[in-house]
DNA sequence: CGTCACACGTA
DNA sequence: CGTACGTGTGACGG
């Protein structure tokens, strides 16, 4: 039986949480700065948990001079000193490596590195720990000359291992090189002299090349130039360079590896701290932590129990013990003749939830199905390939799909799966529209404990369940052998297919109850995950991407990009580079002169408003005033061509004339979606020349396209969560909204509202969502100054008090709470609340208000999209949700069904929630996306 | 060649 | 000194 010895560098962790942790931390009891000790806390409670170390040894680096400063007087003499508020809680870490039973050693003289170094070596030369794997707890490429059969670096914050193969695929080199190019390099922070002009790239080629420094210097004659001149002059510290990356394997210290096996902590002791640092949430899984360990055998050769996951922000319940019997390997059978198939319908059949995986070739938008995984009993699991090592061995696709169609079609029975935009995607290729979704373990995981490093499967199972995964790597092999799952032998690919369906129904099992909880059943079930299959949809639809418009637009830009580029420097009256605001703000506000730029940061501004006020003060008979307002013409046309003309001409798919974006469920702080490669949630609408790129969106021959948007959405969500009496007033009249709002505000009847009048009201309406301040009011209203801003919102919260009294609540919940919650129970942690920063705390308070307002908005959207793709796949309608842009969805329809399934997605939008003001929803018909909006 | 700051398109 | 995103650019320091 293997065992595993962790090293960790001390220091470097303390340092890695102190600057991990944004904004400070402090006990509520002794008023002392605590992030770094929360997070090294936090960081000993993930290694103990989750990964079941047998011996843990911290190193330190030991205060005063070192042999190397001996070696070189300047080494590491360029460091700058370590925060105060940092030095404060090195006390506190080391009190706690110790309460954890962890021997922390340090010796004069040695660095952190050079223990690990000596402690590495010893155990490698005794042949008694033959059987002990190294696992060093650092990301300092200085250990990386340690690396070996049995010593790996890993990375504990991301979950990443480095090991001999990975140092070589990574960077080219071995552990013996890794000094060399060290010492070519040097290294700026530590001081340690290297050779100018050499950096990581060309030392590891040099080192490539020649095998050593020696080896580089007696082949001098072969390198040219610079690089050469370099080399030689710099040749004679080489030899200390070398000996100041090298670490020391034979340092002299007692270490006695049985001193490092890892016992049960002290709770007596480390409770009372916890309570006395305020890590409330770290209380639970150190007490779990301490019976795991008391109770587990000492050979520890029986699975582990789950670990609590560290879910950072939630307090979850203890889960029952059913549920934290250990996990092990299922029983697995894969589906090869027809009889086993037909079976295995009956039974699915009869199922209330069934776990769903597909297994491909690959992860390519193209690749094939190999096979099916259904689980529906925690433990057992099968697999029907589809394509293997020899057809004899399976079933054929056709037979397969078909029976299985009928089953994953029914929205009667419900599914989970991980990930499953990704297998919808797959059986929507194969024919297959996957109906009856209801739970999505890798969305479910990010709902329930956002913040985590991965939620990939195998991580949530080890995380989650104390559970190993097979790797992917031991069916279809790594690296220049890596082949496919449908060559693989097939028994291996049965359990490994089948155990990823066995493994997400048993994360569902154990998720479920923390999902109700905190309240997002309904959210996962009825929202997010059928949301997921009709995300697969979205992105294979596409959009039809006319790529003859976007040049022709993209030439008729690009002349005029030039002309302005000429007026430019012939305004200005020197060569300089457009493109670049730092040489842009040169140009205005030195050599021309201009009014002082007003913004500030690493120079000044030049951003559209600071330019626009130059615009204003343009003197018509001095060309050289003319420079901004071409500048923002120029920029204008620069952006447009470059984000949108070339890029979305090279996203259209060759096959299908389409723009197939990919939509991200979960990646946002509040729940909106995001569009990727290439982003079509921002395509030009406000500019005329900006909006013309839509006409390159069309819809098909005999289609139109349809664009169905909410209208004032956010502000009738903030009429409903706050209940306010006037502005829900205003809405049930279907007045102009901000019409109404200025009426009240400017206390005048609605009809004698001015335009100035009412776009004030817009500017307020649309900050309040955002959480304005006064100054920022002011900035954005011409002509209105701080206090007449304060005047403003004051008379504003005035008229609306209960608006006014929900932006408090929202302060108050996050503040209580540490987070606030949308419609549908999503969830967002605002810690900046707490900040005694008052910069910080102001912001927190922005984002408390923001994120309801803005979260429920995408609940809602959300939800319309789910009810209107109900409605289409009930009907069987030939209508396609193509995109969606926050509160506007885009369709693309038959031309004769247009105006009729217009007005169906509509009337969804409207009753897609039952709010206490009605919903509007607009929707405009056309042959392309300018003219349909 | 990767990271940062800035700028700017959308809701 | 309102929020939420993705992408393009130049500058910087290897």
């Amino acid at each position: 039986m293997p065992e595993t010895l962790y090293l960790i560098d001390g220091y470097a962790q303390i340092f890695r949480s102190y600057f991990a942790i944004r904004g400070g931390m402090t006990s509520s009891v002794t008023g002392e700065p605590t992030q770094a000790v929360f997070g090294f806390t936090g960081m000993l409670l993930k290694l103990f948990s989750v990964f079941n170390p047998h011996y843990v040894v911290v190193a330190i680096d030991a205060p005063g001079k070192t042999f190397r400063d001996e070696m070189f007087p300047e080494y590491k003499a360029t460091r700058n000193p370590t925060p105060e508020d940092l030095t404060a809680q090195i006390p506190r870490v080391l009190e706690m490596i110790e309460l954890f039973g962890i021997p922390a050693i340090s010796k004069p003289g040695l660095e952190a590195d050079d223990v690990i170094a000596t402690i590495v070596q010893r155990i490698l030369d005794n042949p008694e720990y033959n059987d002990v794997q190294i696992r060093i707890v650092s990301k300092d490429k200085d250990l990386e000359q340690l690396l070996g059969d049995r010593v790996a670096m890993f990375d504990i914050h991301t979950d990443t291992t480095i090991d001999v193969p990975a140092l070589l695929a990574n960077k080219g080199v071995t552990p013996e090189q890794v000094i060399d190019v060290l010492a070519l390099t040097g290294d700026t922070v530590d001081n340690v002299p290297g050779v100018p002009g050499i950096g990581p790239k060309t030392a590891v080629q040099l080192v490539q090349e020649f095998g050593s420094i020696d080896g580089i210097l007696a082949n001098l004659d072969k390198i040219k130039g610079k690089k050469r001149e370099n080399l030689e002059a710099a040749a004679a510290h080489l030899p200390l360079s070398r000996a100041l990356v090298t670490l020391m394997r034979d340092a002299e210290f007692d270490f006695s590896l049985e001193d490092a096996r890892v016992s049960p902590p002290r709770l007596d002791k480390i409770i009372p701290i916890f309570q006395q640092l305020g890590f409330n949430r770290y209380q639970t899984d150190v007490r779990r932590l301490a019976g795991e360990l008391e109770t587990a055998a000492p050979a520890a050769a029986t699975p582990s129990a789950p670990p609590a996951f560290a879910t950072g922000l939630f307090a979850l319940a203890d889960q029952d013990e059913a549920a934290r019997t250990p996990v092990v390997r299922g029983d697995y059978q894969g589906i090869t003749t027809q009889a086993q198939l037909d079976d295995l319908v009956a039974t699915l059949r009869a199922q209330t939830m069934i776990s769903i995986d597909t297994e491909t070739t690959g992860l390519e938008r193209d690749a094939k199905l190999c096979g099916i995984s259904v689980a529906w009993k925690a433990g057992h699991g099968v697999y029907i390939p589809t394509l293997s090592p020899s057809p004899d061995q399976h079933l054929d696709l056709e037979t397969v799909l078909a029976a299985m169609k009928p089953i994953l079609e029914d929205p009667s029975i419900p599914k989970c799966g991980h990930n499953m935009k990704f297998d919808a995607g797959v059986l929507l290729r194969n024919g297959i529209a996957l109906q009856g979704a209801a739970f999505d373990t890798m969305l479910a995981g990010q709902l329930v404990a956002p913040g985590q490093s991965s939620y990939k499967l195998d991580h949530m199972a080890q995380t989650m369940l104390g559970y190993t995964m097979i790797p992917i790597n031991e069916i279809i092999g790594e690296g220049e052998l890596q082949t496919s799952i449908d060559k693989a032998p097939l028994d291996k690919v049965v359990t490994y297919a089948a155990e990823d369906a066995d493994i997400a129904l048993r994360l569902t099992e154990f998720m479920l109850p923390q999902l109700e909880e905190v309240g997002m059943t309904a959210l996962i079930r009825d929202v997010e995950s059928p949301l997921a299959v009709i995300l697969a949809e979205m992105e294979r639809n596409g959009i039809t991407c006319d790529p003859a418009e976007l040049l022709r637009q993209g030439d008729a830009l690009a002349i005029r990009v030039e002309e302005l580029r000429a007026e430019v420097l012939a305004a200005a009256g020197c060569e300089f580079h457009l493109d670049s605001p730092r040489q842009l703000a040169e140009v205005l506000f030195e050599k021309l002169g201009l009014a002082s730029g007003k913004k500030t940061k690493t120079g000044y501004s030049t951003s559209v408003d600071v330019l626009e006020k130059l615009v204003a003060s343009e003197d018509k008979n001095d060309p050289r005033t003319s420079v901004p307002r071409l500048i923002l013409e120029y920029r204008q046309l620069t952006k447009l061509i470059s984000t949108y003309m070339g890029n979305l001409r090279d996203a259209v798919h060759p096959e299908t004339g389409r723009i197939h974006s990919s939509f991200h469920q979960l990646m946002t702080a509040t729940g909106r979606l995001a569009s990727q490669n290439p982003n079509l949630q921002n395509i030009p609408v406000r500019s005329e020349v900006g909006r013309q790129v839509r006409k390159a969106f069309v819809a098909p021959d005999g289609y139109r396209l349809i664009c169905a948007d909410y209208s004032q959405v956010e502000l009738r969500l903030l009429a409903h969560l706050s209940g306010d009496e006037a502005l829900i007033d205003a809405f049930a009249r279907d007045q102009d909204i901000h019409t109404a709002v200025a009426a009240q505000v400017f206390g005048v009847s609605e009809d004698a509202v001015s335009r100035t009048q009412r776009g004030q009201a817009k500017t307020i309406n649309f900050g309040i969502i955002y959480g304005v301040t006064a100054y920022g009011l002011a900035r954005r209203i011409d002509g209105l100054e701080v206090d007449a801003a304060t005047q403003l919102i004051s008379d504003y919260k005035k008229r609306f008090p209960g608006i006014d009294k929900f932006l408090q609540k929202c302060c108050q919940e996050a503040l209580e709470q540490g987070y606030v919650a949308t419609l549908l129970g999503r969830r967002r942690a605002i810690p900046e609340i707490s900040s005694s920063n008052g910069h910080t705390r102001s912001l927190g308070e922005r984002l408390a208000i923001n994120s309801v307002v803005q979260g429920s908005a995408a609940d809602l959207i959300k939800v319309a999209m789910v009810n209107v793709q109900k409605r289409i796949s009930r009907d069987k309608l030939p209508t396609k949700l193509l995109l969606q842009i926050h509160d506007e969805l885009i369709f693309e329809s038959p031309v004769e069904l247009a105006d009729e399934h217009a007005a169906l997605i509509r009337e969804e939008m409207e009753r897609s929630m039952e709010l206490r003001v009605p919903l509007r929803a607009e929707a405009g018909i056309g042959a392309d996306w300018m003219s349909a909006k």
